[in-house]
RNA sequence: GCGGCAUUAGUCCAGCCUGGCAGGACGUCAGCUUCCCAAGCUGAAGGUCGCGGGUUCGAAUCCCGCAUGCCGCACCA
């Protein structure tokens, strides 16, 4: 399915939509969650902390979208997460300096120069638009971040582009309160903020977005030592080296032949893979694609980027980057306080790698790779434990007492389970209805349930129905959430 | 941010060229029907024609600006 019938299927049914629509000063790159989105989305992160966080014994922290300006002189936010830009003063056309600089007067810039010294050189060289021939304007830097204002003095703060810096910074106090030993993983799940100049397809790029940030904090001397690797050492592994070659491998010949730095780094690419395999995306269209050194963040010694095929090309999910102590290093120096931490005998400033996942993309690509057109029918074939509605409960024809008696299942359920009460039209309107956004059971009331009290149950992805005793629903619907006999 | 195209009911779209009552399909709702897969019949609701300005007796329609969306470029932690 294409990005188009996903769009319309979320307008339609309530999974997302654009933010303040009814203004027409409403800017790009805001999108609501419909109350179909928001299940949806709380059934993902909640796969997310049973698999990831769970399973890997982390601590979740829920930190502040606001942080004051010194976090993000330390994290280098403020210095190396603006670009300098320029403007054509005729056309108005923007461009990067650095990158127009370096590619007409040759050789490479260093990173971070004042702008006084990009003006310098476009006025040395005498460079003018590419595009209209037209003077450049006074080269500035664009910040991605939002900043705000704090109080009646205005006091600068930011909007967090990432929210890995509250790990960072609460780590010092986590490791004393919560009895922490490295190795150990922390996971937070939150709204991040990005200034993007062009906003893209709706939860593709958003200016407002949500992530799930995994930081996992250990020795790197330890990094080749480690007890858990066993449970995953099988696992395959589909890693698009950066120099082009492709080899899926276990993450076992992965650690061994340093195709991704360590041990460590190989377990969790491999319980991420086991995660997305859940999420029902398509396991055969992922892959993990290292990136070279021009296309990592500033802070990383080596980064992979988990990808998924859609009909929108690859798309960036997760981005797993090794963040050695560049940022427990940093907040030490910026903070003065000592970020140490003991490993054994040993003082150590802990290593970082980090798995950051996108929610609202990876939400995209779970609906993508579960929408289907069979003839006249529209499904989405949702795993169980991630479908916004679990169950639509219906009476047969809505007289002679059945639109009571369901309800009064509905009402028995309702609690535990997130079930659907409808008797508008037709029954097979109601069953397609509740395809289209994934519900896996049909519930219905019929005559026979007056005299047996048993209901039938219809299967979303086969339309078969069998007949079970009203007081089986609960244990059938629970049947269906279980994960691990999934395969 | 640049260029091209687009924006009309919940959704898809016609109407625009050639200015003159706001339309269709699907969906939704109500009633009838209905013993299991978008059936049928009857009826109804639903509109700031993206926003602002201009031209005109009169603008969804023509002109200008802006916003948003899509595609391409550029950008992308």
């Amino acid at each position: 399915m294409g990005y188009d019938e996903i769009y319309k299927l979320a307008l339609e049914r309530g999974f997302f939509s654009p933010s303040c629509e009814i203004y027409s000063d409403f800017q790009a790159g805001f999108w609501e969650y419909g109350p179909i989105g928001v299940s949806l989305r709380n059934n993902y992160v909640n796969l997310w902390r049973r698999e990831l966080v769970r399973r890997d014994g982390m601590t979740e922290i829920d930190g502040t979208q606001i942080m004051s300006k010194n976090v993000f002189v330390a994290s280098g936010h403020l210095g190396s997460f603006a670009d300098p830009i320029v403007v054509c003063t005729q056309c108005g056309t923007t461009v990067r300096a650095d990158r127009m600089i370096s590619e007409r007067v040759g050789g490479s810039l260093p990173e971070g120069l004042p702008t006084e010294e990009y003006d310098a050189l476009i006025a040395k060289h005498d460079l003018k638009c590419t595009n209209c021939k037209g003077d450049y304007g006074k080269v500035r830097k664009f910040n991605m971040m939002f900043r705000v204002g704090i109080g009646p003095k205005d006091d600068d703060a930011y909007l967090r582009p990432e929210t890995c810096q509250s790990i960072f910074v609460d780590a010092p106090r986590l490791f004393k309160t919560m009895r922490l030993k490295l190795p150990i993983g922390f996971a937070q799940f939150g709204k991040s903020f990005r200034n993007e100049i062009a906003p893209r397809q709706s939860l593709i790029r958003l200016r407002e977005f949500y992530q799930a940030e995994i930081e996992v904090f250990f020795n790197p001397k330890t990094a080749n030592n480690l007890a858990k690797f066993q449970e995953i050492k099988h696992v395959k592994l589909p890693i698009q080296k950066a120099d082009g070659n492709f080899a899926e491998i276990t993450a076992e010949e992965a650690a061994n032949r340093k195709i991704v730095p360590n041990q460590l780094v190989a377990y969790y690419l491999a319980i991420l893979i086991e995660f997305y395999a859940k999420t029902g995306i398509d396991i055969k269209k992922v892959r993990f694609r290292e990136l070279n050194a021009e296309d990592r963040a500033f802070y990383a010694l080596a980064a992979f980027d988990f990808e998924v095929q859609t009909s929108l090309g690859w798309m960036e999910l997760v981005a797993c980057n090794y963040r050695s102590d560049y940022d427990m290093g940093r907040h030490a120096k910026i903070s003065n306080h000592d970020l140490t931490i003991l490993d054994g005998e040993e003082k150590v400033i802990p290593h970082i790698f980090e798995i950051s996942m996108g929610i609202d993309r990876s939400i995209y690509c779970v609906l993508e790779h579960s929408y289907a057109k069979e003839n006249e029918r529209e499904v989405l074939r949702i795993k169980p434990y991630l479908a916004p509605i679990m169950a639509g409960i219906f009476p047969l024809v809505s007289k002679e007492g059945l639109p009571e008696k369901a309800q009064q299942i509905f009402d028995s359920l309702k609690k535990e389970f997130a079930v659907f009460y409808d008797e508008s039209g037709s029954i097979g309107r109601r069953y397609r209805r509740q395809d289209e956004i994934g519900t896996p059971v049909g519930v219905t009331v019929d005559f026979d349930t007056m005299k047996d009290n048993t209901v039938t149950v219809r299967d979303r992805d086969s339309m078969s129905q069998k007949r079970i005793k009203v007081e089986e629903i609960r244990s059938y619907l629970s049947s269906l959430l279980q994960i691990y006999s999934e395969s």
